[in-house]
DNA sequence: CACTATAATGATATTGATTCTCACAATACA
DNA sequence: TGTATTGTGAGAATCAATATCATTATAGTG
């Protein structure tokens, strides 16, 4: 019913040192602490909830060039919380395509993986669409909102 | 194929009133023109493209504070760009239910009102993830992203 | 192992969007 | 009309994010 949770995130550091070192682009240790946390994170993360999370205390503006410098690379994807907060999760060829449950009453925001069988209901609509409204598709973002288990508890 | 362009605009003016007066809030004449421009706007705009359009140069925190309070009356829903910019449009029960074709070149949003089957398809998928994903679903939020024809041009 | 060139970091200043403050003006309505 | 309430405008303040720049770490090189 639902895909593969996407590559493992055992040769996550590999991969990713790959990616970088093909850019010149050294994976330090702050960036490997970064990548790391996003990979254990199960949705996208603000600079400041990763700030709390990290251990040894990144400052916050090194933080920010280090998500910067991830995702000019093509290591994270950065979105947005609705609210002037940006977002940072891993790129989807490191993470697979996914899609967002969105609780509307604490905000938290959590990763869902589609299935096969619907992703593909999905990209029919959303090429039948694009293609009506005269876009080239490239892709597609789906937020699915509504209430999480925790806060109708 | 499309569905009909929503609720007219012609009673706008009428229903938004409507709206405020239960709400105990004046309809003012700047408040007037921010929702006409967004009535007329085909996509979510930003404060600083509302300020610029708007003829009597009301200033930025007076528009600020307009469309924060239309927002907050559930005249208007906010969005954002991804970049550090607030969007705002009508909401749903003044502009109907829609979607967003957004380019990833220059960045343009335009709104495109998916139809009837398309939208039921939709719906269908998304209300089978939400559950799947223990939450209680209340909406969904879908972006279309690709070149539009300005930019292959 | 030093030595040098290059890239990364941390502390701080700065930007830019948005919000707040507060004195003043407009509006509702008794 | 008089008075309470709500809205406005100009500027200060806030906050996320970025830029600066001196310092430190790293990759190579001999
Ligand atoms: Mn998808
Ligand atoms: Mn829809
Ligand atoms: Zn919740
Ligand atoms: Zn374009």
């Amino acid at each position: 019913m639902t895909t593969m949770p996407g590559p493992v995130l055992g040769d996550l550091d590999a991969r990713v040192a790959q990616r970088l070192a093909t850019g010149g682009v050294r994976y330090t240790k702050g960036r490997r602490l970064v990548v790391r946390a996003l990979g254990r994170a199960g949705g996208p993360r603000s600079a400041a909830e990763l700030h709390g999370r990290l251990r040894p205390g990144i400052p916050l503006s090194s933080l920010y060039r280090t998500l910067t410098v991830l995702a000019d690379a093509g290591v994270l994807a950065r979105s947005h919380d609705g609210h002037g907060v940006a977002l940072f999760e891993l790129a989807e060829w490191l993470r697979g395509h996914h899609h967002h449950l969105v609780c509307v009453e604490c905000g938290r925001v959590e990763d869902v993986d589609v299935g096969d069988e619907h992703e593909r209901t999905l990209t029919g609509v959303v090429l039948a669409v694009g293609a009506a409204g005269d876009l080239e598709v490239t892709g597609h973002r789906i937020d699915i909102e509504g209430v999480c288990g925790a806060c109708r508890a």
